[in-house]
DNA sequence: TTTTGAGTTGTTCGA
DNA sequence: GTCGAACAACTCAAA
């Protein structure tokens, strides 16, 4: 507030858009008088949701530490309360004396019916509720449909029709801010404090938490990544932007990533912005189509795939010990930074639905355990995409990945299976695609011996190939009788 | 209503 | 080692 024309109040609620920058309803409760920003901790998402990660939430909590500073900065800060949002905005208005609340629109099934609750709450309180884009590049990327007035099921016809539709205004970081009431701010809990256990040592080395970061890493990226980016994103070792976790929380706002991408030619911006389309369209998807949490995206895979239950086999998957050395190198970098590298994301995923045959809910379900950047939309949508059950033309077979072949074409240096299954170091690189193919000598020459110091494969890949085909042909013929 | 072109990211086989 | 064809015909979306 410079002009102090306007002295209305207003609640300004964050959830996971946690910014300064190009957030319209940071901007709007700014313009229109005193606002006093919140946070609310839900343990019915944080500790008792679907998808419980402690990691993920301390990266969030990292953030808000992050967005109280610079809160602080501007001359307001960030209050923080525990409870139902529905019971805690209206009193949170009552305490500042705020005629409105404003927050950012959210897609996931959970926020949209958690969100009409609220806006009841408020206006039986007397209260206005404004939702805001800001989350997405297309405010409403789930009311992109087609010429029949259909939502689009494929992504590049989405992708066409959605980069046709105009783009909000930038919003200019507010420049000021005046604190309405004086409320009472809060400490930010520990994972503890929120029923969670501890996050996994190290979590915060490969990611920093918060908005000043994730605007550092950005700049690192256009000015070096970007230029190359359709060569080298398929580089497990190199070549991704690894903003996805900063993207999550809000703490990018993906039109001002477009926006920057604008100003520049080339193949590597357009093929960054098809990025930026997949995670619109899968929020798309789910916003339509919202039992792909449950069930499969195509009816005629649903209840009719043979999955096998061998918690043996998931938790080598999931441990990193099947004794391939790209699906467990893949599986590690998860475990270790809260991030896998999209390309490996398909290989472990296509290893685990079509050469353990384990429900490819249970690889859904890990990944949001452990990724930093976890998202129900994108997760689910890129889980069924490798399943064959979602949204994909291709028929299942042509969406088998061969561990070995893809290590042969993504990582033929052995960069990154070596930085992440340090006990191949040493296997020389004709060996190290197959190692369990190495000889006693080899084995004792690279100090690492076959079923001791790295497990022999837990299943032949080409046998467990024609398996799943005959287990997908199978539930597609038993879908057509059916 | 019918037709037509197109569909993220792959693998294997055989020449 | 490299290359093209086959994998199996399907569905979507626009004309």
């Amino acid at each position: 507030m410079s002009e102090g024309e306007n002295d209305t109040a207003s609640v300004m609620w964050f959830r996971r858009d946690l910014r300064t920058h190009d957030l319209p309803a940071l901007a709007e409760a700014a313009r229109a008088g005193r606002i006093l920003p919140c946070f609310i901790f839900d343990d019915r998402l944080l500790s008792r949701g679907r998808f419980v990660s402690p990691r993920r939430t301390a990266f969030m909590l990292g953030c808000l530490e992050s967005l109280r500073r610079d809160l602080r900065e501007l001359g307001a800060d960030l209050v923080l309360r525990h409870g139902r949002p529905e019971e805690e905005l209206p009193r949170l208005a009552s305490e500042a004396g705020a005629e409105a609340v404003h927050w950012t629109k959210d897609l996931s099934p959970f926020a949209r019916a958690r969100d009409e609750r609220v806006s009841a709450a408020l206006a039986a309180a007397g209260v206005t509720a404004h939702e805001h884009p800001g989350s997405y590049i297309v405010d409403e990327p789930e009311a992109v449909f087609s010429g029949q007035g259909r939502p689009y099921t494929v992504f590049s016809p989405f992708n066409r029709a959605w980069q046709e539709v105009p783009r909000r205004p930038f919003e200019d970081r507010p420049e000021a801010l005046e604190l309405a009431g004086s409320p009472e701010p809060g400490d930010i809990p520990g994972p503890a404090e929120l029923g969670l256990d501890p996050a996994p040592e190290g979590w915060d080395e490969a990611f920093e938490p918060g908005e000043a970061a994730a605007r550092e890493a950005t700049k690192e990226f256009l000015n070096r990544g970007l230029s190359e980016y359709h060569e080298t994103r398929n580089r497990p070792s190199g070549g991704s932007s690894r903003l996805s976790p900063w993207i999550r929380w809000g703490c990018l706002s993906p039109l001002e990533l477009e926006l920057k991408l604008g100003l520049r030619k080339g193949e590597g911006p357009r093929r960054f912005r098809d990025e930026l389309a997949w995670r619109e369209f899968y929020a798309s998807v789910l916003a339509n189509f919202p039992e792909v949490t449950r069930l499969e995206f195509q009816k005629r895979y649903r209840g009719t795939l043979d999955w096998q239950d061998d918690p043996g086999l998931l938790e080598a998957w999931k441990t990193g010990q099947t004794g391939y050395p790209l699906v467990d190198a893949g599986m590690r970098q998860l475990k270790g930074e809260g991030w896998m590298h999209n390309r490996l994301r398909m290989v472990v995923a296509s290893f685990l639905t079509k050469d353990l045959h384990l429900d490819w809910r249970e690889g859904e379900r890990h990944f949001m355990n452990e990724l930093l950047d976890g998202d129900l939309a994108s997760n689910n949508g890129g889980w069924q995409w490798v399943a064959s059950t979602g949204t994909d033309p291709a028929p299942y077979f042509q969406r088998m990945f061969n561990p070995m072949t893809q290590q042969e074409k993504f990582d033929p240096d052995g960069e990154y299976v070596r930085r992440w299954v340090p006990e191949l170091a040493k296997v020389p690189d004709e060996r190290l695609v197959r190692p369990w193919e190495m000889t006693e000598e080899e084995q004792s020459a690279s100090g690492c011996r076959i079923g001791d110091d790295y497990p022999a494969p837990v299943i032949d890949h080409a046998e467990e190939r024609r398996f799943a085909v005959e287990r997908y042909r199978a539930a597609a013929d038993q879908d057509e009788q059916g």
